[in-house]
DNA sequence: ATGAGAAATCATAGCGCTCTCATTTGGCCG
DNA sequence: CGGCCAAATGAGAGCGCTATGATTTCTCAT
């Protein structure tokens, strides 16, 4: 490993010029900084991050705490994040938490020390815990509202009325919400938005639930709701929509002609199910870029700015998992 | 911040001891290591890893380069790495190419200064810059062999061996094999795969291709497929496949019944789709697992060990999209 | 007791860089 | 041509930790 004092000596220069060369190039006078450059290229030579982050106390990297990585829906804000950090000139270290609150706020602590922000991926960690971490170092929740912390956040709100309201133009009159976890912020938020778009369209609204967020709770809620009479059904998720699919099929009911099916995050699950399905699309990608660029401006100046949580929009997608309510 | 410093003070012993007391705990007496703790907890110290990374010369952390991140067959990988990794005390940083060579090249780069070792999975780089990259940092590959660097691949030749089987013993005498990426690794590996096992089986087989890993590329070959006569199709990966399921369904053809269908990976698509994908499942948890493993040996003894390339089995997993081949 | 040898602890020089302050250089005006 | 201010460069003290060699403190067998 070739040193600052290396390229200095090579080039007849101060180690502090060797350094402003590559960190603030207009304070060195060209002629310098040209030989400098050429010099280190020459040796091979490329500043220590490490060093640098620790003479500077700062690292040019964030924290991203996810609860699954390998769910389609948290790999696309990863991969949003990941992209808009890089951009910004900074590098991610990724922390799946598998699930386990635990070792959430133990990652959240460890990383902490060598991270200038934390994104925090809606994460499982119980509220008064957050606060704690937030303290100790800049950070941005996703999809998740606590205290008066920054967040971004994309409630499918929106999304889910015009499902609604796509549902009633197609003559449905009554509809399930087949809902997720009962601890989960998202389906608070869609759980409510279900019950008001419903109620504002006049369309009748059978719940059930809690179920986990898989496929097979698609599976089990089949059943019932074909069971219940309704027409069209909202999932928590695309994956359990996919799972009502699945057994829709496996029963023979078709979709859209005898059942209308509904998802929301539109994953690529939903672009590649069959049939297509008609999903609310969460500005995912988004969600991660303004993740980044609040935790980085939190990162610059701390403690500025007004708005702490934002809320993105969402959208119907709509595909071929919905169609006109089949005649009574 | 406190430091290493503060704390000796407050306890009065020596810097030294208080590292020792956190980095090797057992050359220090108990009443003496009891006290240095005592009094860390209470002046809320932790050890600030970058000092360490810089004293030590080693970071504890390893690269990850991938192509994206949103692929549910990378995410499955990156899932897994980062967890062995956290298991066995590294964090990872994560890269996602974004499927860009150039990108790749350079993040490598920049990573190399910043880890201790460098985990590529199957990268878009030209084989010529890989060893570049390895010569400056312990490096594994996933699913690519270069020259006689360490990888861990998973070739799905046991698993497509077994789909010619399975679908010889179903009855069918003609498949297809939608192909990929002509210059993607795994392709070259599961093309060669089908011809062999086919051959042996005396199978006819039909190939289509190449095309990009994508749901449109399958919406496209079905039709080629269909026209071909084979009652059979095997495709480069799951998502393809679902693409074949969606262009089958939509033009009524009924899949298994009349033609049957085998994706490659079996990612999580191939478990929510409808009908479930019959996949070749390629052992992702453990080829990251021990992509992991590999790398820290080398990082821990440089140039140890004798097997250079590990090869992982495959395996199909039948479900509902393939049948008895239809009566001539 | 007592000295040898091991165990525990101390003191401190780095690790490679940045940043502040001091010094030198250059340009320009009276 | 001296003097002054700004621009460019140099010198060196940290950043918080580990690692090495020096020193002190314990064991025991003699």
């Amino acid at each position: 490993m070739v040193t600052i004092a290396e390229v200095a000596a090579a080039a007849g220069v101060s180690p502090s010029t060797v350094s402003r060369t590559f960190a603030t190039p207009d304070l060195v006078k060209q002629p310098t900084r040209e030989r400098v450059l050429a010099v280190g290229e020459r040796l091979g030579y490329a500043p220590n991050p490490i060093a640098r982050s620790l003479a500077m106390g700062r690292t040019a990297s964030i924290g991203l705490l996810v609860p699954d990585v390998a769910n389609p829906f948290f790999a696309e804000i990863v991969k949003a994040i990941q992209a808009r950090a890089r951009g910004k000139g900074y590098t991610a270290f990724l922390a799946d938490t598998d699930e386990h609150e635990s070792e959430e706020v133990e990652l959240a602590e460890a990383m902490v020390l060598q991270v200038d922000g934390l994104v925090l991926v809606a994460p499982r960690m119980a509220d008064e815990h957050i606060p704690a971490v937030a303290a100790r170092c800049p950070t941005v929740l996703v999809n998740r509202v606590v205290g008066d912390l920054r967040a971004v956040t994309a409630p499918a709100r929106d999304g889910m009325r015009q499902a609604v309201e796509h549902a009633a133009a197609l003559g449905h009159r009554h509809c399930c919400y087949v809902s997720g976890p009962r601890h989960s912020w998202s389906n608070q938020q869609r759980q409510e938005a279900m019950r008001s778009a419903c109620e504002d369209a006049g369309m009748r609204l059978t719940e059930f639930g809690p179920f986990e967020a898989r496929f097979d709770s698609g599976v089990h809620a089949a059943d019932l709701v074909r069971a219940c009479g309704a027409t069209c059904v909202v999932a928590h998720n695309d994956m359990v929509a996919l799972g009502l699919l699945a057994r829709f099929s496996e029963r023979g009911i078709a979709v859209p002609r005898e059942i209308s099916v509904i998802g929301v995050d539109d994953t690529l699950l939903a672009r590649s199910s069959n049939p297509l399905l008609t999903s609310v699309r969460l500005p995912l990608s988004s969600l991660g870029r303004r993740a980044v660029d609040l935790v980085v401006d939190l990162v610059m100046q701390p403690g500025r700015g007004a708005v702490p949580v934002m809320e993105l929009d969402s959208q119907l997608r709509v595909r071929r998992s919905t169609g006109p309510a089949p005649a009574a």
